[in-house]
DNA sequence: TTGAAAGCGTTACCAC
DNA sequence: GTGGTAACGCTTTCAA
């Protein structure tokens, strides 16, 4: 700038100025400026501004893993709606652990992000104190928590899966099972699974087995794999209730290569509403959960937010029953 | 740092060389200082960094989609073996679109990433000239260009999908047809076609026929609903040579609602061994080309680069056939 | 092993 | 409409 400025004969502040949209430079000087920064191959250097306005123009998003259609759908319709406002998104992921995930948002705030979006309402300590020190919008999307770090976009795992038993029932299931992944990690499935023994007891239903499909992300190998190792066992149950669509084809196709017909002897649910879910042969009932409208809202909210205006501190997508031939 | 070094009695540089890999702190102030830095909530500040050392640590990347489990995967693989590096990753979707890439580049440019990873060997003019007066690492992965922007790291696509056409043909298969999406947007696949019939035509096959499934990128859906609406015509074909996995799935899932024997009445194949490959029933048969090893690959080339060492311009990861119930 | 000083390129603030 | 000054948070360099 300095360079440009010596040659035009002007000061380095009226240069910075011409490159911006600042109204008080006359348009023949910004002209001269132009063209002389032009001739002398200089580039305006964003980093320096960055760094001087304390304004990153990133937004830093955690996904548990990017390879998850319905992640990956939030992440697109996110970054689609967001393309107007000027601002980057930072992507991480967590591969569904909070440790991780606490590593990485420390890596990301680094960066000085304008915004922080995180999906699930579970958190370590340090964590939440990290967090609830900074003074920027946290958003948190696909869960509705009791306690919010700041703004909530989502919906209740617990009362989706409600949805699914109520289903099973209304059609005459009774005995149970759930398939998903070992406690731990992934908690948006640990709420699946507690909120079908919950809908299941209001119902009247049996206690709802625990299928153990291993440590979290599960998806369709670990299905097909869990109920091949069942083997005849799996007929005792009149439904299986599976933590997501991938992982409710895996057991759909294993129950086929057993022998079962399905609906007749037994009933498969899914969860997420999946591609694969309504392209299987027969198509898997499942919950459509608004991936995509949970980016999209949370671009919203967060277009309110950079406006300095007041935002709803929860937004809440409600899940829909998309009953298909697998029950 | 300022306030962390009154903290804890040291001066801000002793700080700053704390939170590197600096060895000229001994353990204990090391220590101390770390504590003092969580206590007081202070979060390095990599701007300030990437600021004064004219180095971003950013890399940036190019893919297609993100929702497409091959692609995510190969970011997965370059991810995970940069995590050591202290680079980040800043990704961008073209949509398979390289207008779209090209505005994605220079948006992700102005951030001065230290290296350039792009998806496919075609781009416009306008971003190859952008590109190449640049003087930071460019790799092109997912394809092996004839006259690559700087490094490459994948494979052929016309040889891979080559290997599918001489195991159909030595399986006895001779009237085939390529399902896919239009011409334009999806250059990988327009190889794969160009691949398919070439081999044909070295096989003395008869013409491959096009099956046009929409515009790219084509999944699921698209897969089975051209199918469906072929209706019986589809019967005059040995084999489906599908673009990709999630298409080889729809189709498959429509050829058996009409009814068709896959295998015995009709091959299907794929291509890229998505999971979803290896869990249909019967499995599909597919080309492995190593998604997550391209993204190691890239990772490991980046590595070499930013080391100044002298690295391959071409790394050709092996395609390889994957043999399952549908041919 | 630690510290002091200077400066990276830009913009906020105030002055004219 | 334009300019001068200081400062953003860190690291490079040199000195102790």
């Amino acid at each position: 700038m300095r360079d440009v400025a010596e040659v035009v004969g002007v000061s380095p502040m009226t240069v910075s100025r011409a490159f911006k949209d600042d109204r008080s430079v006359s348009e023949e000087t910004r002209r001269r400026i132009r063209r002389a920064a032009d001739k002398l191959g200089y580039v305006y250097d964003s980093t320096a501004t960055a760094f001087r306005t304390q304004k990153s123009g990133f937004v830093a998003v955690t996904l548990p893993s990017i390879n998850n259609a319905n992640f990956a759908e939030t992440y697109r319709g996110l970054s689609v709606e967001m393309e107007g406002s000027g601002m980057q998104l930072l992507l991480g992921a967590t591969n569904y652990r909070v440790e991780k995930e606490e590593e990485l948002v420390r890596q990301l705030l680094a960066r000085n992000p304008e915004a922080l979006v995180l999906t699930g309402g579970h958190h370590t300590t340090a964590m939440r104190d990290l967090v609830s020190a900074l003074r920027l919008p946290v958003i948190e999307m696909w869960d509705l928590p009791k306690a919010p770090l700041g703004h909530a976009v989502g919906f209740s795992n617990e009362d989706a899966i409600a949805l699914v038993v109520e289903h099973l029932a209304g059609t005459g299931r009774r005995k149970l099972a759930f398939v998903g992944a070992s406690e731990g990690a992934d908690s948006r499935g640990a709420e699946r699974r507690a909120g079908a023994v919950a809908a299941a007891r209001r119902l009247g239903l049996p206690e709802v087995t625990f299928i153990d499909a291993g440590s979290a992300p599960v998806s369709m190998r670990h299905g097909a794999a869990r109920i091949e190792a069942m083997g005849a066992a799996v007929r005792e149950f009149d439904a299986l209730v599976c933590v997501s669509d991938p992982v409710a084809f895996g057991v759909l196709s294993a129950c086929r290569r057993m022998g079962l017909r399905v609906p007749d002897d037994i009933a498969i649910t899914g969860f997420g509403h999946f591609e694969v879910a309504s392209v299987s042969e027969p198509r898997i009932t499942t919950v459509d959960v608004g991936a995509r409208r949970i980016g999209e809202a949370v671009a919203g909210l967060l277009d309110t937010l950079f406006a300095e205006e007041t935002a709803p501190d929860r937004v809440e997508i409600a899940p829909r029953l998309v009953v298909g031939g697998t029950s």
